[in-house]
DNA sequence: AGGTGTGAATTATTTCACAGCG
DNA sequence: CGCTGTGAAATAATTCACACCT
């Protein structure tokens, strides 16, 4: 079997910016921050931008302009200097490197109201994101309808993870199962969890975790109305 | 009127330390921790703990000793030598930094799957939020139940905000139109918004925004799945 | 001994300043 | 020129190391 010399070297190249990637050990928060370009360029893009400028694009997400630059500088080189950016080729490499551009399966634990709203929540399905299936272990809530899906029973979730093929959940059950719950997951092959439980959990180092708590969102607000800040 | 020179003298310390904090500026990270340190006390103080340490504390919350005693001395001395700090009294000093010690009056502003969903989540009402009245600009949802409030007509708003005193708004309406729904929040008197809109809100520099982005949150996820990382 | 409180050192992140390319 | 890419400088946040109290 013949190989392109061509193809080798640009392999060879990928992987090289890859591991300098590693080694420049890429702040979380910059990742966070491409997610928000992405958006905002999708944007640029339905209304027709061919480029946009570090400046501008800048501009429309509240930051500096050079804080995008060097965001972007840790995944490669995306710009034609005194051009700007081609929008929807920078939009289609940023949800490369997010992941967005793959089908992620994902399944809801816990649907009280909160699960429930996750849900209907739209924002989830264009960024590649399919709810799978939810579970509950509320008796009285299996095979009732939550959005498109169907609860079905909790003690039903080890066996649907072991058949498909799923590495992130949406941890929307009560503080106090929580861990147990996604000590359960992870177990059973889940790699990262967006944890609305108001509790920090306990996983091993290669398991991610998002947090979203809704309580402490609040207080930093009342925090910040209370006198004297 | 005499005064007791001893409140007096009181009166300018705490004057004194609050000026400090103010030059010491106290990341916003420091506060939201301070939000996760008040819950697990709240939880060893229903266990009937009286004393804990930092050590411990930490170990509970997931993050170093050093860092929690850090973030306390932003805000006073707390502990004592020796013996830790006093469970129930920290957490009551901390609820009154925070301002969870108050009651907040909060209006929900859009009421979709997930606004509905912020309407019955109880975890606010535990810390002082309370959520008084729900808008909707829908005339199909005008009138309907949205947890134990029925929902008011968008126009009503205005009005509404002039009467009550509203500092708190949650802010759960579709991305086209938060930024306009915002400016009149704060035209209005509103001085901090819980947005979930997917956009970065332009308000002025006094008003407080506090940004739960749940399709960031996936795409953080995405990303520590994608190969390489 | 057994802890807290805190300057100093370290590490992470942002911003500057400008070289370099189209 | 105009605008990107990026080392270097500045700033922010975390962690260390130890003085200090009980």
């Amino acid at each position: 079997m013949t190989k392109d010399p061509n193809v080798d070297k640009s392999d060879k190249l990928e992987r090289i910016e890859r591991l300098e990637r590693i080694e420049k050990n890429i702040p979380d928060i910059a990742v966070r921050r491409l997610s928000i370009y992405c958006r905002y360029l999708e944007e640029l893009e339905e209304m027709g931008r061919q480029t946009v400028s570090s400046d501008e694009l800048a501009e429309l997400v509240g930051i500096k302009a050079t804080q995008l630059r060097k965001d972007l500088t840790y995944f490669g080189q995306f710009g034609v200097r005194g051009k700007g950016y081609a929008v929807s080729e920078l939009r289609r490499k940023l949800c490369e490197i997010i992941g967005t551009d793959q089908r992620w399966n994902v399944v809801l634990v816990g649907v009280g109201s909160l699960g429930l709203a996750l849900a209907h929540y739209k924002g989830f399905r264009k960024h590649g994101v399919n709810i799978m299936a939810a579970f509950d272990s509320d008796q009285a809530k299996v095979g009732k309808a939550a959005g498109e899906l169907i609860i079905r029973p909790f003690s039903t979730l080890k066996d649907y993870l072991a058949i498909e093929n799923v590495q992130i959940a949406i941890l929307a059950v009560p503080g106090p199962v929580a861990q147990s719950v996604a000590d359960h997951l992870i177990e059973n092959g889940v790699r990262a969890i967006m944890n609305f439980a108001p509790i920090r959990l306990r996983v091993p180092a290669e398991v991610k975790i998002y947090n979203v708590d809704l309580s402490i969102a609040l207080e930093t607000l009342t925090y910040h109305l209370t006198a004297d800040h």
